[in-house]
RNA sequence: GCCUCGGUAGCUCAGUCGGUAGAGCAGAGGACUGAAAAUCCUCGUGUCGGCGGUUCGAUUCCGUCCUGAGGCA
């Protein structure tokens, strides 16, 4: 098996920078894990690395996509697993960095994707759901797939229209297609290295709101509004992400700006919580904390325990 | 110095006709398998400014002190 490193955590912690140094001592190539970074044109708002921050190392999967192009974590899998392999067959170590759990994860366990989706499928029951409500819309699901109804809570619509879709479309419950994974995280490679970059959380707050002071100082609104003036409608996915939804509602004059910065910051930290759910319950992970460890030791660690390097 | 209005959860405040209190915001924890920067769930004990008094019982009434804002001198 060839290396494979991998940079997880929440948003603002540096994983980026963490990235190119490693890149540069081990020979690397770097891979995003980034569900907003992938667009072309949402650069500053995404905290994509800018031309000088990449310091000449191959980057991928950043700018591939139109912001009006969908993108799901099916096709992140397929493209994400084509490129490490390329990068590997090159020689070259692969760095996977991000910060999009669900991504990362596609890579590491096995989610299966095979049955294509089906927006018409969806749309139908987000019309029923409409027309029923959500109470209704749980019970559908009941009947079809008593555990994944069980599992999930009458308001988290979107997942009971997801599972409703896959039972319409393989006839069978997703419960069953999904193998009880939710918890189970089998042994990785010897030569992957999974690193988690995090430190304490008023320090990420800290970081988080300076970062989202600098993104307006950088002209996340110009960004915001040269893309609305070229046509992009502001429900587009990748313009209600964090940060460009509040450029929207500044710009549209729905919130002053100091409440928009406001809001702004405050859904980065609760985004930011969120990621570190998601990944505090890997266990594979390796964390580093960024105020006690020095990270150019990384390097070393990696080169003794990553095997093949 | 006098008068008025305040001092209640990290912040802004509500409330208790006397039976030890609750909203918003902020925050915390959790879930997550094709929208994931999305979506969803759960969580509020705090000398009710201090000390006395009245009372079976005071954060609520009375006195006094401290403190903030405004007004009058």
């Amino acid at each position: 098996m060839k290396p494979l490193i991998i940079i997880v955590g929440p948003t603002a912690v540096g994983k980026s920078a963490l990235g190119v140094m490693l890149a540069q001592s081990l020979d690397g190539e770097i891979i995003s894990g980034d569900s907003i970074q992938i667009y072309q044109r949402l650069n500053i708002g995404s905290a994509k690395p800018t031309r000088e921050e990449q310091q000449n190392i191959p980057h991928y999967l950043l700018d591939i996509l139109d912001p009006t192009e969908p993108f799901t974590v099916a096709q992140f899998q397929k493209m994400a697993s084509a490129q490490i392999q390329e990068i590997q067959s090159r020689g070259k170590v692969p760095l996977l960095i991000g910060g999009t759990g669900l991504y990362i994860r596609s890579l590491l366990d096995p989610f299966a994707f095979s049955e294509n989706s089906s927006a018409e499928i969806r749309e139908s029951w987000a019309n029923f759901l409409n027309l029923q409500g959500k109470e209704k819309l749980h019970q559908m699901l009941a009947k079809r797939d008593p555990a994944s109804a069980g599992r999930l809570h009458p308001n988290d619509t979107r997942r009971i229209i997801r599972a409703l879709e896959v039972f319409d479309l393989t006839g069978k419950p997703f419960s069953e297609q999904r193998g009880n994974l939710d918890y189970e995280y089998p042994p990785l490679d010897p030569a992957i290295f999974y690193i988690g970059l995090t430190a304490s959380r008023g320090v990420i707050y800290d970081r988080i709101n300076r970062r989202c002071e600098e993104m307006l100082h950088q002209g996340l609104l110009d960004e915001t509004l040269a893309l609305l003036k070229d046509g992009y409608d502001p429900r587009l996915k990748p313009l209600q992400s964090i940060g460009y939804r509040h450029a929207i509602w500044a710009l549209t004059g729905k919130v002053t700006f100091p409440e928009m910065l406001r809001i702004f910051q405050r859904d980065t930290r609760h985004f930011a919580k969120r990621q570190l759910t998601w990944f505090r319950r890997d266990p594979r992970i390796q964390w580093y904390d960024t105020e006690i460890e020095n990270l150019s030791n990384i390097t070393e660690e990696i080169r003794k325990t990553c095997r093949g390097l």
